[in-house]
DNA sequence: GTATATGCAAAGCATTTGCATTAAA
DNA sequence: TTTAATGCAAATGCTTTGCATATAC
């Protein structure tokens, strides 16, 4: 089941992320464990808003600018990953690498992790591909969630 | 061939667009021909700043608040799309309807349009489907330009 | 003639940045 | 002790909006 914005992480302690990014030489801040216990999780989908929000009931005098810092820092290291929703705004995703797709509410935005297991063997023909290379590929399912179906 | 960025767009005249939209009531105004014929073409994805760029040249005092403006009728009227890059800019695509996908250069934002050919027969199974109605599905590809991989 | 589109300038938002201060290592 | 992270506030960039004027129908 998907964690609901606002229940508390587990693991005060940083977690393996926060250790394996230790090791590569980044310095381990209250605040910095903050934002990264807002990211555990699965489907978690969070705008840095929410995330500033969420870091803010451990730590609350961290400012949205070092969340936005932080973010970046993460994603910058491959750790997280963005997503651009149709409407413009930014969540940010814990799991990463390439096969990992989603499944997004037009009504709400709620977003869901989509394994890549049926997406595989989807490859552009030489003729599609204009002389780019092709690196990456990423599947962005739409549709309605349940709650947002009845108020349609 | 995708045309240039700048290149000018033929059929002054505004078009079977502009007639579309005009039986629908829609006013056609100097400003709103110009912002519909940057916007034709094949492989076509201007940001707002060069369709205002382009229309201009057509009619100069254009302002750029009357081309969002127009933009964003054309895609509530179904006529355009946007999408959004992965840099979080926003371009404009004249060709819509589902199953049309891009790929899209790492490097430098140039954006080509896929048929949906071989994307075909991409369902999502029940159990990754959370509830949620499926209601259409886009393909990103993501590389690199021949001319962007030389300078890796 | 009347409703609607326009240009301009100001307002909005999300995000980034400069800088003096604070704290991790 | 030294280098890097923080908070604050100001700056940025893209997009939208309010309003008086101009114009398509």
């Amino acid at each position: 089941m998907a964690r609901a914005i606002g229940d508390l992480a587990p693991d005060p302690g940083g977690g393996p992320l926060a250790d394996r990014l230790a090791v590569r030489g980044w310095r381990i801040t209250p605040q910095r464990r903050a934002v990264i216990s807002a990211l555990r999780g699965e489907h978690v989908h969070l705008s840095a808003e929410e995330i500033h929000a969420a870091a803010r009931r451990v730590v609350p005098e961290v400012s949205l600018a070092t969340v936005y810092n932080t973010l970046n820092e993460l994603v910058g290291m491959g750790e997280i990953s963005e997503i651009r929703l149709g409407d413009g705004t930014t969540r940010y995703d814990p799991k990463i690498g390439p096969g990992h797709h989603h499944l997004i509410c037009e009504g709400c935005g709620l977003t869901y992790d989509v394994e890549p297991r049926g997406v595989t063997g989807l490859t552009l023909p030489r003729s599609q591909r204009y002389g780019m290379t092709v690196e990456a590929l990423e599947v962005v399912f739409r549709g309605r969630c349940s709650n947002c179906a009845e108020h349609t």
